[in-house]
DNA sequence: GAGCTTGGATAGTGGCACTTCCCAAGGAAA
DNA sequence: TTTCCTTGGGAAGTGCCACTATCCAAGCTC
């Protein structure tokens, strides 16, 4: 198929469309001649898998090249790929200064995981982004007086690692490698709005039952 | 203290600060003369508010102004200034075209609610935004041919429940209902950082339990 | 051969979160 | 008193990002 019917069917502009090719998120199409280009299935899939990207994932650009040469890249174990495609999502910056309530976050984070046993995510800890990202957060909910610390996290914690489960259950079910793999890295991108809907919708079902739509 | 204290115990630079007054996130400090303004810890409690919305959250600065309303609008009741907040928070663009895919997600969602006996979110199903985001992540998941529907989303669905619960126990505990509110909002905005780093964590924790580090 | 579409390249747009620059007024030091 | 620094406020500029508009020459279509 030609740009303007990969256009149509992905919904994407032609205008669009030629600046992910700029930006290398599609490869290339097949040069017929000098002005036209033959695209095929696999072009209109990565298409869609990017904007579900951009548009649900919020990922920008940069980041979508970035996991996509991960997907891409057959030399990779599993696990590797799969945690390139979570490290590579954007992450709250760098806690600037190291304050007393990025160390005091810091170590209820160590807390929280030796409660839980979570032998692995300790050895990940000084190069984790999801790491670093759950002690900006706590320091930040501690800089404004409240008292987050393990007790409190560990109950959410427990939920998130029965989801992190389902996740990898739901990815076995997939017959061929590459699939899996795809669906690990759509699952860690596309899993987290869905979870995010999910907990929105969740909260607004529990307080209305609780106080009601007044 | 004067704004250059402010700044220095905020850790936000002065003229991020007067942007931020501009944009009217901080109410003005108390004019003392022509060229001074005094502020107190108020000042101080809302400026770090607003950055753990704008840093952690990553909520665009009109949204910030948004939410700030509703959290000093005494008139509202609970329920609708902790869903206040939630729906002012950045959302996936409205599905552009009601294509198949998006009307087989929205039946699947419905399958959902029924399922799990969330009655009231299936009245709020034509206003929440989180109904909307849901329905948009389920249909790029289907666009791309993976079968999400109300079966695979059901233990999910359970599991942001439970988190939901726990949201309101912790609210619950607080004395103050103004510090309740705060808490709410907060919660419904920062805990989401919070629970996707939990997520992404035990992610890697439960990968590299299946599949080793390599 | 007139008039269309094609893909590629370049430059422009609009939004956002700051950040820089300038100013007049005030306070502090010499 | 004079000089110098600091203050808060406003206007304009910056850098980034995801597009989007405009050109262009080549080719296809009637």
């Amino acid at each position: 198929m030609r740009l303007a019917e990969l256009s149509e069917r992905s919904g994407v502009s032609t205008a669009t469309i030629k600046y992910y090719l700029r930006e290398r998120l599609l490869p290339p199409g097949r040069q017929v001649n000098a002005t036209t280009a033959e695209y095929d299935e696999e072009h209109l899939r990565r298409l869609r898998l990017v904007r579900a990207m951009i548009q649900v994932g919020q990922v920008p650009v940069a980041k979508v090249r970035e996991v996509l040469g991960h997907v891409d890249d057959d030399s990779l174990g599993r696990a590797i790929r799969l945690g390139a495609a979570t490290w590579a999502l954007p992450q709250v910056p760098e806690p600037v200064e190291d304050d007393e309530y990025v160390q005091a976050a810091r170590q209820e984070v160590a807390a929280l995981l030796d409660r839980l046993g979570w032998e692995n995510a300790k050895l990940l800890a000084t190069i984790s982004p999801a790491y670093r990202s759950l002690v900006v957060a706590v320091a930040a909910f501690r800089r404004l007086g409240y008292g987050w610390g393990a007790e409190q996290l560990a109950p959410y914690a427990e939920l998130m690692h029965r989801t992190a489960v389902l996740d990898l259950d739901n990815m076995e079910t997939h017959p061929s490698e590459a699939e899996r793999v795809e669906f690990a890295v759509l699952g860690a991108i596309l899993n987290e709005p869905v979870l995010q809907a999910l907990h929105r919708l969740a909260q607004e079902e529990e307080s209305t039952r609780w106080y009601g739509f007044g």
